[in-house]
DNA sequence: TGACTTTGTATCCGGTATGAACAAAACACG
DNA sequence: CGTGTTTTGTTCATACCGGATACAAAGTCA
């Protein structure tokens, strides 16, 4: 019954008017001006300027006073819409291996105030989110910025409805801690100005990256992205279609670390064997590289700090090229079955790709069913933080979807 | 350049108001009354009830003139919303190793005349083409009907954007075949009244049967739906995403046959072993039963014959249960990186379901990550000719968004 | 300086949906 | 059997958003 009437509400629900999709634009960088608002919105000159005039009149943006004409340009030149300096933030907090950090994060994906909390990683999740909630509390209070929402984002695959994170592999989390209730609940005892109602969102990191380099990033302007990442432990992947997050009917897409990738592989603890999650990952480079971890940074630190490192080192180069022809083919298989037009790679990944391009690209494309028409672009992650910017792109979600909900939190607030 | 105008114009196209909106809850049977459309589009009665009238003005619903009150029901009963007896169709046309078959397709996915031309499998697509579309202008002079548009369903992955046809495996076509120019310039030689501008869409047969199966079978309702299938060889598979086919960025996503569902298994042209597209398809479930494909009849019917009328046979059973458990493998994997709350199987696997719809469901729970919570409903097609529906579909779409374009079609034919 | 080009604004207008009041068509119940 | 209740449908005045047009502004180019 009530999962009728969710989709019922959210069938119609495409804001008011242009307003969410101007400040989509401006928030995603692609409106420098009104005139290509203009252009980009499909709407006349008239209301163009009527949408930018309201977005400035709520504080959003700001349009600057004396245009300075471009270089090689004809007719009036346009006045230039900002990001304004001051606007409203969301919360944004990223818990992972090593403890949380915490960001005020503005429109266009702008961390304005940031503090990180290590060492600890208690086994209970309440503490350390009432932890970091309390620190962006003081962050917000600092700075004297409006707070529209929050975000979260966990390392871990997070199941809908309920916000329970079901695989908190490398936290001393129990399996389906309700992450979502315990951030609300810790949000709510610190009582955070401003995020009364249109807060609270949680997210795999992975899919949060994906997001974040989307609009931000390295994946701005693809229409269907696909982020693969490995971090510490595993593999992970997200999907952005039509600039919206594909979670999945529970949260649960893009667990793409089972995808077989070496049938005679190590056995993973999924009973199958040569999983991508065991055969490209931290771990496995280091293993494939002859090294043993040590106790001095991360996984993710050490394989790639080996691989930008000594490159040069021949055992260091095999186990490199090997992960990529175990990569390349998951990846390949996941081009037959999604058809990207871009892909984005993180965390060791990234470094994989930064290491020898040339070889990831061409074992996708020879094992991808049409990799021949071209083939599909594979880049590396831009942005710093880029987890943490994407648990804020949740927060800000309801912004976009409608712009005057900063109305109600004024009244609220 | 022209990339990016697209984008742009498709952008803020949300057709005219609730009239779209409105004919799709009609079409795909959610709207049997004024009331319930008041309540699924959200709006006001008034609203609804001149929105329903301008649609039977378009003199594409009719609303019946003597309500009859449904049992235990108070109030003033609802007037029904039915779909215009004599409304227009779209021309829809399947080309399969057999021939093809061409029908006009009312609203409602309702199969209002149709034939079918077999025996001659031209090398030459234009030919059979041409030959399928004079037989369906043949149908639309004999109904009289005003005609909207028209789509193809052809048996391989169709390359977006210019419609090239890029496997058609079991037809004697050449790779790359340009069948959506080809089937514009069938039309227009046909001087088909009515398809002179909102025509000519043309995709993969089980994308098709996807979006038929999601607007009036087995998906409807469904948010995220993935139908997986296998017709003569070689498995297909597509993906509906919030009402909306996901055929990926050149149209070539859900190639799902090279699926790694046997890592032991028989070479396959792809390069790989063991491939869902040689590991469970009608020639796979013959070979296992120790039968050798016969000249009589085709592939899937020998397979499916076979499956219903011989499963007590022990050699039978166990070929069965050997294709249920790759295909189990093969559908746990979609499972972990789609997460559709819905799979729905055509072809073969439609039979094979049904031949022990528990034995796979158990294999796909078992094997998919997060299978524990419930697990996802799989269920068999339901429609009869779904590809043909489906390529229906494609024609209706332009009248869904925007059903004022019936208008200029009237002024133009 | 004057023609041209592009951007921004003012004003009017039309279409779509809202809201409230009214009307209609059933059932419930004394 | 008539009256109240409930639900559905319609009428009408109104609000609002965006389109179209004309006009103004601010630059380049010759």
């Amino acid at each position: 019954m009530d999962g009728v009437t969710h989709t019922r509400t959210t069938r119609l629900e495409r804001g008011r008017g242009a307003l969410g999709p101007a400040l989509e634009l401006v928030h995603t960088g692609r409106a420098p001006t009104r005139a290509v608002l203009t252009s980009e919105l499909g709407v006349t000159r008239a209301t163009a300027g009527a949408v930018a005039a309201e977005l400035e009149a709520l504080g959003l943006i700001t349009v600057d006073a004396h245009p300075t004409a471009a270089a090689g340009t004809q007719g009036r030149p346009s006045h230039r819409l900002f990001i304004a300096d001051q606007g409203p933030v969301v919360l944004a907090v990223q818990i992972h291996a090593d403890g949380y950090r915490v960001a005020l994060v503005g429109l266009g994906g702008r961390i304005v105030a940031t503090t990180s909390g290590c060492g600890t990683i208690p086994a209970d999740p309440a503490h350390i989110l009432a932890e970091a909630v309390r620190a962006g509390s003081g962050l917000l209070r600092d700075s004297g910025r409006q707070c529209l929402g929050a975000g979260l984002a966990v390392p871990s695959a997070v199941a809908e409805p309920d916000g329970e994170a079901l695989n908190p592999l490398h936290l001393a989390w129990p399996a389906g801690a309700p992450v979502r209730a315990l951030f609300l609940q810790a949000l709510a005892d610190a009582k955070v100005p401003g995020v009364t109602e249109h807060v609270g969102f949680s997210g795999n990191d992975v899919n949060l990256t994906a997001l974040a380099e989307h609009r931000h990033g390295a994946g701005r302007g693809a229409r269907d992205l696909l982020c693969v990442a490995s971090g510490h432990r595993g593999v992970g992947g997200a999907l952005v279609l039509d600039g919206r997050l594909h979670s999945g009917s529970s949260g649960l897409a893009l667990e793409v670390g089972h995808l077989t990738v070496n049938p005679e592989g190590a056995p993973c603890h999924c009973g199958s064997r040569g999983c991508l999650d065991v055969e490209a990952d931290p771990l496995a480079f280091l293993g494939a590289a002859g090294r043993t971890p040590g106790p001095e940074g991360s996984l993710l630190k050490q394989a790639t700090d080996l691989l930008r490192e000594e490159y040069a080192d021949a055992s260091v180069r095999a186990a490199g090229e090997l992960l990529i022809d175990r990569l390349g083919l998951g990846i390949a298989g996941l081009v037959n079955i999604l058809n990207p037009d871009r892909i984005i790679l993180g965390g060791l990944h990234r470094a994989l790709l930064e290491a020898d391009p040339e070889r990831l690209r061409a074992v996708v494309a020879d094992r991808s069913l049409w990799g021949r028409s071209g083939g599909v672009p594979i880049l590396p992650c831009t942005l710093d933080h880029n987890a943490l910017v994407g648990a804020a792109e949740l927060a800000w979600q309801p912004v976009l979807d409608d712009p005057l909900v900063v109305l109600e939190s004024e009244r609220a607030g």
